[in-house]
This record gives structure tokens, sequence and C-alpha cells, in this order.
RNA sequence: GCGCCCGUAGCUCAGUUGGAUAGAGCGUCUGCCUUCUAAGCAGAGGGUCGGGGGUUCGAGUCCCUCCGGGCGCGCCA
């Protein structure tokens, strides 16, 4: 409703000072520090009093005086040196949030089947090892920004990328091939059981090991990598048969979060279906990327980066070939190898060309897995589906595209978007946007607790990186589990006769996964997450569990009324329909000043669509973190000082009740938009 | 070398297009459970917003510069 209103006074600032002035000013508002100053502020009568040469002052009242009387705004006044400030009707604003809430609440699905289609692509985990707290960090986000657009009306697809032909797979089958060493039999008998991505966590790190011992053993994997890039052999098939093993252990992980997708898109597929040939073709035919024939870069085909994409080169590499060879080619970015092997960008170029449905190629697809809430994930592959199956759903054709993918991959995304421009796709180019994050690393305390070495220079870092090449991080699962068994501990200590029944075990379910959510939530992006398991377990303060208590005291207040109190729902139902009439005029329960306390609370659970917009514009989930903390933290002072079920006014009562209960449906949606489900009790 | 990110309370972080008195959580100390669940609330203490210049009516926020930290720049992905 907030975001209504403010917009309402925009545009009447916007108009009149156009009519008065006959300027136009850009109209900045915001929330002034104290709520004896209102609840919107303008400091545009600072920029219009530059370009009109008067005193801000006096124009700030010269426009509180004349301005148009504006739907739920009750008074505008002067402030400071030129503030405009501007007073909510309380009651109408406490009216129609009641109004926007419990329609979203009735119809919350409002998720768009028309319009212009978002494609997200997140989590794009190797598949070949167990995942790991930075890959759950990279599937939250992206997970909460597609509920955030789909919340703001948007038609979103999910993409998960599986890279299941790169060297990462072909390590692990080379361990199994070398190493172990196992018959394809064995590998398929071990992939079909538990922990197998565990297993595979271990030999990765045997394997890089192994080929750091001896560097002529690099060959070995070279040979691996081609095979399978090929899709025939031993070697292939074993890939074939780990990387599939492991996505399904990927998709349990993230099951266990709710994280869901519609299609998974395999590398393998774009290779045997040529995406490449084509998106090559493109790239020759259109002058896009040359051939070199000189210089270091002979018999390779680069792309020409323009200048402000471009990282500059390595001053001594240019020093040293530069005056032979000429500029141009020497610092383009490499696309196809001179042994004609295309680079993972090339790759990337053709899948984005498909993503916005430039290509002229498309996958064939198959239904891969079933969420836990039904929806089907779908994957791509090389063959048209046996007749009688599920027709697939069309995907791809993206008018825009997010990549959620940690920071240190700017550059290649960059190259990406410059490959598209070269095509020219700038507007495709425009609208690609690297949604990037920082590194989830371990406390140095946190390092040490896992039993790993770290160098002394290392100790006092506030965070240190740790490699998953050596086996180290803090494996998805294993995290999840601590967490379960701490909830589990906290829940059986509240509530010992929940112990192991189905209530017991929601109850925790919901808790730890709560936890885990608005842990990895509440960091901007940029910020790199120094992970610790004290905070990471813990679930007091700014946590999920904070946030869902909040709404399980709002069912235990609701819940309590209609058990001991008789006359509860017959005489608070009726006033409850009085207030939304309007019947009951809630003004006296929010005039100032005895009533800023409320109002406070009223006013930001009324801002939950401003807040949304915001996060979204800035693509950063942690602002609904923080947005939903501030709510329940609200409502907890709120709930401290007033004792609702006790209220002797039947009148008051009844608004106090509205009011709690409009609290529980802003927090509640406020939550889902992290993925975060609030339990009944806890 | 060049580019990107970061530097705010003891610790971990917010601070959204520049706006009025810089905020949370954790930790420390002091209180509050015979009234709707204490996973909570109230209070105390804690800051030259890395240093220095500049732009502006106004700078934690923008520009320059210096210091400190991280990352990227491959015929890897």
């Amino acid at each position: 409703m907030y975001r209504t209103v403010e917009d309402r006074i925009r545009k009447a600032l916007r108009h009149h000072i156009h009519e008065r002035y006959k300027t136009d000013v850009p109209i900045v508002t915001e929330r002034p520090p104290k709520l004896s100053m209102g609840e919107v502020a303008s400091p545009v009568c600072f920029e219009l009093a530059k370009r009109l040469k008067k005193p801000p002052r006096a124009l700030a009242q010269e426009i509180a005086n004349s301005l148009h009387p504006i739907p739920g705004v009750a008074r505008v006044e002067v402030a400071g040196g030129g503030y405009l400030n501007v007073f909510l009707d309380r009651s109408a604003f406490f009216r129609s949030t009641c109004e926007e809430a419990s329609k979203k609440a009735a119809a919350p699905a409002n998720e768009s089947e028309s319009g212009a289609k978002v494609v997200v692509e997140h989590t794009s985990i190797n598949p070949n090892k167990a995942a790991h707290i930075g890959h759950l960090r990279n599937a939250v986000l992206g997970d909460a920004f597609v509920r955030l657009l789909r919340y703001s009306g948007r038609r979103v697809e999910v993409q998960n990328y599986i890279d299941n032909t790169g060297v990462q797979v072909a390590d692990v089958v080379l361990g199994f091939l070398r190493l172990e060493p196992k018959s394809l039999a064995e590998v398929a008998a071990l992939a079909g059981k538990p922990k197998f991505d565990y297993l595979c966590w271990d030999l990765y790190a045997r394997v890089t090991q192994w080929l750091a011992e001896d560097k002529s053993r690099l060959e070995l994997r070279s040979q691996t990598l081609k095979e399978i890039e090929e899709g025939h052999g031993a070697a292939a098939q074993m890939a074939a048969i780990v990387s599939d093993a492991i996505v399904q252990c990927h998709l349990r992980t993230l099951d266990r979060l709710e994280i869901d997708y519609d299609l998974l898109s395999r590398e393998s597929e774009i290779l045997h279906l040529k995406f490449w040939d084509a998106a090559f073709a493109m790239l020759k035919e259109r002058g896009a990327i040359q051939l070199a024939t000189s210089g270091k870069n002979a018999g390779c085909w680069v792309m020409q980066l323009s200048s402000d994409a471009r990282p500059p080169e390595d001053a001594q590499a240019t020093e040293e070939t530069g005056a032979e060879e000429p500029q141009e080619l020497a610092e383009a970015k490499i696309i196809v190898r001179s042994n004609g092997t295309v680079t993972y960008v090339g790759k990337d170029i053709a899948y984005h060309l498909w993503k916005y449905g430039l290509l002229g190629r498309d996958f064939f697809y198959r239904p891969i897995h079933t969420h836990p809430d039904g929806h089907e994930a779908w994957t791509t592959a090389s063959e048209p589906a046996p007749a009688g199956g599920q027709a697939a759903p069309k995907f791809g054709h993206a008018h825009e595209v997010y990549n959620v993918i940690d920071s240190r991959q700017a550059y290649p995304q960059q190259v990406v978007a410059a490959g598209l421009r070269a095509l020219g796709y700038s507007e495709q180019a425009d609208r690609l946007k690297h949604f990037s994050y920082n590194v989830v690393a371990l406390t140095p305390r946190c390092a040490v607790e896992l039993g790993y070495e770290i160098p002394a220079e290392d100790a006092k870092k506030t965070y240190i990186e740790v490699s998953g090449r050596k086996g180290q991080g803090v494996k998805a699962d294993d995290l999840i589990d601590q967490l379960e068994a701490r909830a589990r501990e906290e829940v059986e200590a509240r509530h010992p006769e929940l112990a192991g029944t189905a209530e017991g075990r929601q109850m925790t379910d919901a808790i730890s996964k709560g936890a885990l959510r608005y842990f990895l939530l509440r960091f901007t992006r940029s910020t790199a997450i120094a992970f610790d398991f004290k905070d990471a377990l813990s679930f007091e303060g700014e946590t999920g569990p904070y946030a869902q208590y909040a709404v399980v005291r709002v069912n235990g207040i609701l819940r309590k009324g209609a058990e001991s109190h008789p006359e509860f729902e017959r005489v608070d139902a009726a006033n409850l329909q009085r207030i939304d009439s309007g019947e009951i005029d809630a003004a006296k329960f929010l005039a100032a000043p005895e009533g800023d306390d409320l109002w406070d609370l009223v006013l930001l659970a009324g801002s939950l669509d401003a807040r949304v917009d915001v996060a979204v514009a800035a693509q950063e989930p942690a602002f609904l973190a923080r947005y939903s903390f501030e709510l329940a933290q609200a409502f907890n002072i709120f709930y401290h000082k007033h004792h609702i079920l006790s209220e002797e006014d039947a009148e008051k009562r009844a608004f106090l009740l509205r009011l709690t209960s409009l609290v529980r449906e802003q927090l509640v949606a406020a939550l889902a938009l992290l993925g975060i489900i609030a339990p009944e009790k806890m």
C-alpha cells in the first residue's frame, strides 16, 4: 500500500510543479527520520530552488499551500530548510492495506502465464561431487529472486545448467578408471547407492592430487575429456552414469530446501545437437570472430572485445609478444582453439543464443524429476521423446536473462554479452544480467574445526577460501543435517511430547530450513560470507526462526482466543467485519500521538509492496530478508506492549486482532518470498 | 600492470536514485516469565563511517588521491 500512496504523491508533485513553475525536476521521496515528520517526505524544493533561484523554504510553503488534495493524504507540512512532509490518512491506509493483503492471501499464486519471459539460470553445479555451501548460496539467492519476480507478476523460467561433459567430470571418471579402478558395471552399482556424491567428492580430491604429482598425467585427462565430449566409448558412458547420478543427488539436496527447476540444460546436448556449429556459422558470417593467422593466437578463432568489456592484457606478455603481431588479434578472446575445439565461452554464447530463441535450433526434452511440491523438472535430450509421453513445455525464447553466477566469473559473462553484441543482438546483450554474488568462505576458526591446516598468515584473516579441488569445504547435506539436529534439539526441549511425531518433524524441518535460507539471504550479494557454524546454527536474533516465531505468536493469539473466550468468535468476528467495513473507524486507535506505536506497525506492514519493488529493482533478496526481520521485530515490540485477548474494550480488541492478522498475512508473504514457511507452532 | 569488489561499534553486517539526529544482530553488563509461547522484551555501554582532498544548500553514499584486504585478467571451465 505504501508504494501506491507514494506513487500518488510523486505524481501529484510532478504535475503540480510542472503546472505552476513550468519545469520538470526529478521527484524524490523518502521516509522521514521520525514519525512526527510524517510518513513520506520530499526534498524536491532544494532542487527546484536551484533552478528558480528562490529560497527552498518559501517554495515549499507555496507548494504546500496550493497542492490539491491527494487521496490517502491527510496534510502536507513544510519542515527544516524546505522539506515537504506528507502525513498520511492513517485509517484509510490501514483499511486499504488490510484489503490488499486479504486479496493477495486469497489468490497468492499470481504467476503470470503470459507476457515477456524472464529466464533465470541458477545453481549450475558441476555434476562431479557433492554440493557445498557456496552452491547453496547460489541456489537460495536465485530461488528467492525467482519468487520475487513471480510475485511482481513476471513470467519466469528457471534453468539449471549441467556441465556434464567438462573436465571436472572427466577428473572423476579418470579416478574410477585409473585410481580405483572400477568397471562400468561397478560404477553403475555405486552410483545407485546413497551418498555417491560424497564418494566422488573424495575421489575428485584424490585425482587432483594424483594429477599434480605427475604432470604427464594431464595428457590422460585431455584424452578422457575428448572421449566424453564426443560421446562414445567407456569414458563417455561412465561420465553419463556419474553425472546423471550426481545430478540426482543435487536435486535431492536442493529439494530439502524446496528449490525447483523448470529445465536442466545439459552441455552434452549442446554438443550433440551441434548448437555450437550453428553459433559458429553465425559468428563467422557476421564477422564477430576472426581467424588469427599469426602471433601467439595463430590458428585460433578469436573475438575482439570492445575496450570497456576487456580487462587489459598482462603487461609482461604484451611486451614480450606484442612487437611482432597485430595488436588487435593479440588482445582478443579465444573462442575456438587452434586444435579446432571450442572453449567454454563459445559454448556459452551458443547456449545464450538459444535462451533468446536466436539460434534457430532447439533441444528435445524429457521429464527428469518431480519436486516434492509436484512440479515437474525437465531436462534436455538428443533425441525425440518416445511417442505417447507428456508434451514438453516451450522452453527458452527469453525476453530477459538473469545468470546467477559468482562474481569471479564477471569476465566470461561480459564476453558472452560481447558475443551477442558482435552478432548484432545488442538489446539482448543489454538484457543479459549477471546476477553476481560473492563467495562463501570459512572463518579461520571454522576451517580449523573442520581439521584443515591453514597457513599462519591466514589465521588472522576474517575469512579464508578453501579449495574444493582438495576436498575442503562444508557439504550442503552435512550442514542441513546439523541444522536439523539442532532444530530437533530445540523442538524437543520445548515440546517433549512432540518427539518423534509428524508434527515435531514438520516443525524441525521448517525451522532448520528457515534458519539456513535466512542465513544465506541476510547478506547483500557483494558481501563475502565468512561461514561459521555458530552463526549459521543460531536461532536467535536476526535469524529465520526469529521471524517465524512472530508468526507463531499470532497463531497462538488467534487459537487461544477461540479456545478460551467462548464469546470470542461471535463478538470479535462481528467487530472484525465492522472494522473492515469502516463502521468502526480505526482512526481513533491510530491517532497521534497515543496511537503512534500502533501506526508504526501498520505502516511497516503496509510497506511490503514498496520493499518488494526496491528488492527487485536492486536484484537484492537481502532487502526482503531485512524487511521480514523488521516486521517481526516491530510485531514483537507490539506484542509485549499490548495484551490483546485481555483488552476490555471490544472495539479496540477487534482492531488489535485485525492488526495482528494483518501482520501475519504480510509477514507470511514476505517469508514466502524468501522460501521460508512458518510452522503453526514452535 | 590494468579492471572489478570491499574497508561503518569488540565481532558479523544493514544503511535502496546524495537528504533531516549513522542503525541492527551477536557478545558484555542490568532487569522482566501465576496474564496471548522468554526462539522474546526493556535498559546500559560501545562510532574521527580506513586517511586526506574535492563537488554540493546537504556526503557513509558521488569524484580524485593515498593506505589496507579480496577477486579477475588461460588455446581451464
